[in-house]
DNA sequence: TTCCGACAGTGGGGTCGCAAT
DNA sequence: ATTGCGACCCCACTATCGGAA
């Protein structure tokens, strides 16, 4: 299968809105590739590459040669082709990479040449990724589509159930089982405003401590542990404490779900950047361990000794967890079964947050675990601070944004009567306020250049934000963590605008009780 | 007919490690 | 030593399609 069916494929996908003709779309060239150009079909459809990484990224791409006028690439030779750039390393690398980049590019064509850039960036941008093409795949292969997804959830991957489907069809899916030591996606929550609202939608619920940190996976088979994060990073040599732990355990074979956060010596979670700097550090890891020990909290388990548990609800999973691991390593929670819990509820959020967490998660009862889905049955509450802050600066989108300025940049007055940036946001802008602020802001430029404009410091804006964060790149210090707007002020001055010292004081609040991020 | 769940897109700050300068 | 780059941690929100109610 040439390359060329492949950009041709993903440029019909672009062209129509309509996801029912996107998914015919992706289904027919899945149709046309062999089992093992499938494997490769389906990666790219989804707009991601076979390798992992590729060490490719905007800088290496800014320069290509001239495309081929006739389409010569196979999809399979391709993939190779990334194989060998992602394996070139060690002292002269770049130089080496940039050879087999060109070479390869040298060889696509226009739409070749688009699709590959668009993969190298994981920017395809046709309105279709991986859950498009798993409908497709079962559009393709005659499979009931539940049960594709149940295969490609239980595989962590869509491209292996694609070869298998193609190899010997629907009979193939019934091989596909959970197994300890391969990860699966994670299971996600949406978001809800606050705790009242995510029972109303869960209905009987438990409702767990959120911690500030990074999502572990671990699997235990015996001796052997490994450590997997939200992306299914292999990142076991990297946290000795969550493999120690977890050989504690009263179970040969297990699969846990839960988060991974350093603790200060008082118990209190440290900022979320100590966490993150933990699990970065690989070249050095026993240092950063003294530096910045981490504890596992865990929350669900999906396998015990032979016995899978995803289909099994929320309440039995718990007990089975309750039963392996002890309190000081599960999460903290309460069961709400009716609205006459609800003020235990809302008390036992506050007293997360009182320890310094991030929030709750509401969980329903008799939710089955839907891995890699962001479903209702886990919502997601944390507090929100707000501000008035000054927009210094905007950006121009791209995609459906261009033409639009986009991107603000936030300042709150300082104490000279100038303004301090503290980060900028694209978030929660609809398509009027991105049309009323173009407007806006363009009357109030001093600076035009290629990537926006500067302007004179004078539109208001209210922003909303998780909490204040350490900066090194921002002249205060400090920076927002999840700014998004949520409306214009028009009606405030600049001078009306929040000043820096009170963004100072949410710093300085959380920083005080140890609170995670704000 | 209206409602709402699932998806894709649009980018944010911070951190590490590596290769080049 | 410093810098630029790529990869990954965390992530919120809106627009849209199409099935559910």
């Amino acid at each position: 299968m040439l390359l060329a069916a492949v950009a041709a494929a993903s440029a019909e996908v672009a062209a129509t809105r309509s996801r029912r003709a996107k998914v015919e779309r992706i289904a027919a060239a899945l149709t046309a590739a062999t089992p093992a150009e499938a494997v490769v079909v389906a990666a790219y459809l989804a707009g991601e590459l076979t390798q992992r990484r590729t060490g490719v990224g905007w800088a290496s791409l800014r320069e290509l040669p001239p495309p081929a006028q006739a389409p010569t690439l196979d999809v399979l030779e391709a993939d190779r082709a990334w194989s060998a750039i992602a394996e070139v390393a060690g002292a002269g690398a770049q130089g080496e990479r940039r050879r087999l980049l060109e070479a390869l590019f040298a060889r696509a064509t226009e739409p070749e040449q688009r699709l590959l850039r668009g993969l190298a960036l994981g920017e395809l941008r046709q309105g279709a990724l991986d859950a498009l093409v798993v409908e497709g795949l079962a559009r393709a292969t005659d499979a009931p589509l539940a049960e594709v997804r149940r295969a490609v959830m239980l595989r962590g991957a869509t491209p292996p159930v694609a070869e298998a489907l193609l190899a010997e069809g629907s009979a193939a899916l019934a091989r596909f089982r959970l197994e300890v030591g391969r990860p699966v996606h994670p299971m996600l929550a949406s978001t809800a405003a606050d705790v009242a609202e995510a029972l109303g939608k869960a209905g009987p619920a438990a409702v767990e401590e959120k911690l500030d940190g990074i999502r572990v996976q671990v699997h235990r088979r015996g001796d052997d542990i490994a450590v997997f994060t939200r992306t299914l990073d292999d990142v076991t040599s990297r946290l000795p404490e969550v493999v120690e732990a977890v050989r504690t355990l009263p179970a040969d074979e297990l699969v846990l779900d839960g988060e991974a956060l350093a603790l200060g010596a008082d118990g209190r979670p440290r900022p979320f950047q100590e966490t993150a700097a933990r699990t970065g550090s690989r070249v050095d890891v026993p240092t950063a361990r003294a530096r910045a020990p981490l504890s596992a909290a865990f929350f669900d388990v999906l396998h015990v000794d032979g016995e899978d548990l995803l289909t099994a609800s929320t309440a039995e999973r718990h007990d089975r967890l309750a039963a392996l691991a002890p309190e000081a390593m599960r999460v903290r929670r309460v069961v709400v079964t009716g609205p006459e819990d609800e003020h235990a509820a809302a008390a036992f959020s506050a007293s997360a947050l009182a320890r310094g967490h991030e929030g709750v998660v509401v969980k329903a009862l008799d939710a089955p675990y839907e891995a890699g889905r962001r479903g209702a049955a886990w919502l997601k509450v944390k507090p929100v601070h707000t501000l008035d802050l000054v927009v210094l600066a905007a950006e121009w989108g791209s995609g459906r944004r261009r033409g639009w300025l986009s991107n603000l940049h936030l300042g709150a007055r300082g104490l000279d009567g100038g303004f301090v940036m503290l980060g900028k946001t694209f978030k929660g802008l609809t398509d009027a306020m991105l049309q009323w602020q173009t407007t806006a802001l363009l009357e109030l430029a001093v600076e035009q250049a290629g990537w926006g404009v500067v302007v004179r410091p004078e539109l208001v804006v209210e922003i909303a934000f998780d909490g204040v964060q350490a900066s090194t790149r921002y002249p205060a210090g400090m920076a927002l963590r999840f700014a998004r707007v949520i409306r214009h002020r028009p009606d405030k001055t600049a001078a009306e605008a929040d000043t820096v010292d009170a963004v100072r004081a949410v710093f300085d609040r959380a920083r005080a009780t140890g609170e995670s991020s704000g």
